[in-house]
DNA sequence: TGGTAATCGAGACGGTACGTCCCGTCTTAAG
DNA sequence: CTTAAGACGGGACGTACCGTCTCGATTACCA
């Protein structure tokens, strides 16, 4: 006989409510602002009671980590063309794209001004986001110094987290485009940067 | 043309609650995070009134925006060694050490989170922030440009931008330190990005 | 005419549930007053889910209603000793005891507040309550008249909802003690207000 | 140079803001019954802030005790015709006019109730009710005693404890009718029991 | 004696109201 | 005319319960 896991004789979370709480807060976020989304606008949004949202997350934070990484789903950044530029280029195009098209720059924006006084939301954000990222940018890199393409004292660590760096500034001052031109200037950038 | 000087000389601006309010700002948003830091709060630690805060200040947004003016001076910024690398490395030594001694990081992020939904907040930010640092940058290395000291087809616009982006990108994560070695890695990468 | 007798006989109501749940709302009553009696404290304090509660009950009225006539059986209050002062003294004397050993007094006093604005409440409450004591007290009185005990004139019907009224007035301000004595200063005082 | 007392320099309660939640209550409190009359709906009706409520009363119960003695204003029954009976006669009729004509006995029994599991309405009700109708009564009586219209041996602490009970009965039961008639049967009654 | 349907405990759900905090406006009396 | 104080109408907070619902598990009759 075989345990099969606990049993659950409960009723269990409501797959609809999740979801449309999840798309209520993008719709309330990008008509209010980060601020302006309130629990209360989100749930009447999604036709929820209030508590079913504090029942599941225990703050707005919580709630928009999760909005963004729905959102803004870096797994799918991953690229490997045999090139470093063709590969930066590649993916940075992929991520403007999500950030052309979603909230995720306004919800962003506010996870970071929160995660200044709240530890867990900076440590969420570290690794959801920083760490996730310096993963994805350093594996194009690290190929890139195995095949010869950069010089052997490269500052691939700084690289990464540059292109990072002007990805947010750029997104978050929200004036000048963020597009496939721009993500070729990078990439040529940071070649240079990483050459001898 | 002739002055005729002030009319109504009765009690006017007071000198006292101006500072008093700018320095309750620091201490709440210190303790409360941005947020947090309400106007309720900053009244009653400045011990003034709040009508007195919104009569010299039409919201949140514009307090903080002179309280970061006031911590993060960056007219004192200015150098001139004659060199890109030293430039760079004292400027960005002496901004770092204003980012560790002061809640400017705090209010910076709080700031641009309000500015992705507020188009005031996002142009007064543009114009004293990034403008401004731009300028700074630019400067030293259009000197440097002048002096031969980088390629002619050099992306100044594009390092300029780097420098302040991984400046906020390191400065909001909190992490890693923001210290004189850290200026010089950015130093020494922006050259080489900037070299033939 | 045929009886069919009962067709769906399966799992039919849990007699340890139903006990539980009255046993439960006599203790959250007595911690929390009637208002504070929630039906979800009672189903904790139960041990058993809140659909049970509403499966029997069709509100908190309704539960108090049977709670009360579990408390205050009034069946057991006849008496009969061939006076009516004795008759008198006996019966309030039994009830005091009640009201002394029991929470009656909190629920009745919340099922009084109810039944304001509640017609179906004071529909319950007047006959479980007021015409039931009404017949008690009544029985008690009629046999003193028939006996010759009380004038020819004596408003046997006010003094009925007299002594219902004094009892009330002393139970719900619960300053004075409702005792022996006080049975017997209210028998004496109805005895004089029927006689001639 | 004299004292004017103390300086109170700020901003003192709305006379508006006080009366129209009063009124509110009333009318609140009459469609809903006492529990349904939340503070939500009383301010929404008031015009008022909830804060404004909490500000000056620090529950439901203490509101309706302020608004139960502005309806009922005991005050104005003091009577003295030089009769007893007449006394009394009076001084219920005014008293079931006051009745008959507000939402007071709605306000009582939920004041009653709560009164049951929280000592201090109980304390306010029973010295804003209780002593001061025992008071008035008692006065009544007294004089009568004086003027030698009641045996020596009169229960009158019981006489007036009766009165005061036997009208929360019918009242709070609204089945049969308080009017003169009844004041009358009452006035009888009291002073058979009250004779020799 | 096994099938089966109502009942059970548990608790999620959409709601309403709670009592609190803060908003930005206002009123007051003192300077 | 500004100030400190703080009341005001309003909106959102996060919590407690409402009464309804769904979910396996249990129960106890009936075939």
């Amino acid at each position: 006989m075989v345990s099969h896991g606990p049993v659950l004789t409960h009723a269990r979370r409501s797959v609809r409510a999740h979801e449309a709480i999840l798309e209520a807060a993008v719709a309330v976020v990008g008509q209010h602002g980060y601020i302006g989304a309130t629990i209360e606008a989100i749930a009447a949004t999604a036709g929820t009671g209030k508590q079913t949202i504090y029942r599941w997350w225990p703050n707005k934070s919580a709630l928009f980590l999760e909005v963004y990484a729905a959102l803004a789903n870096e797994a799918e950044l991953t690229v490997n063309t045999g090139s470093v530029r063709d590969d930066l280029q590649a993916m940075l195009s992929r991520l403007f794209g999500v950030y052309a098209r979603t909230e995720a720059a306004i919800i962003l924006a506010g996870l970071i001004s929160e995660a200044q006084s709240k530890t867990d939301v900076a440590d969420a954000l570290y690794v959801s986001l920083v760490e996730r990222r310096r993963h994805l940018l350093g594996e194009i890199l690290s190929r890139g110094a195995e095949r010869g393409e950069l010089a052997s004292d490269a500052d691939i660590d700084l690289a990464v987290d540059m292109i990072s760096g002007i990805i947010w500034f750029r997104l978050l001052l929200h004036r000048d485009p963020l597009d496939a031109r721009f993500a070729g200037r990078i990439a040529d950038f940071i070649l240079r940067g990483l050459s001898a």
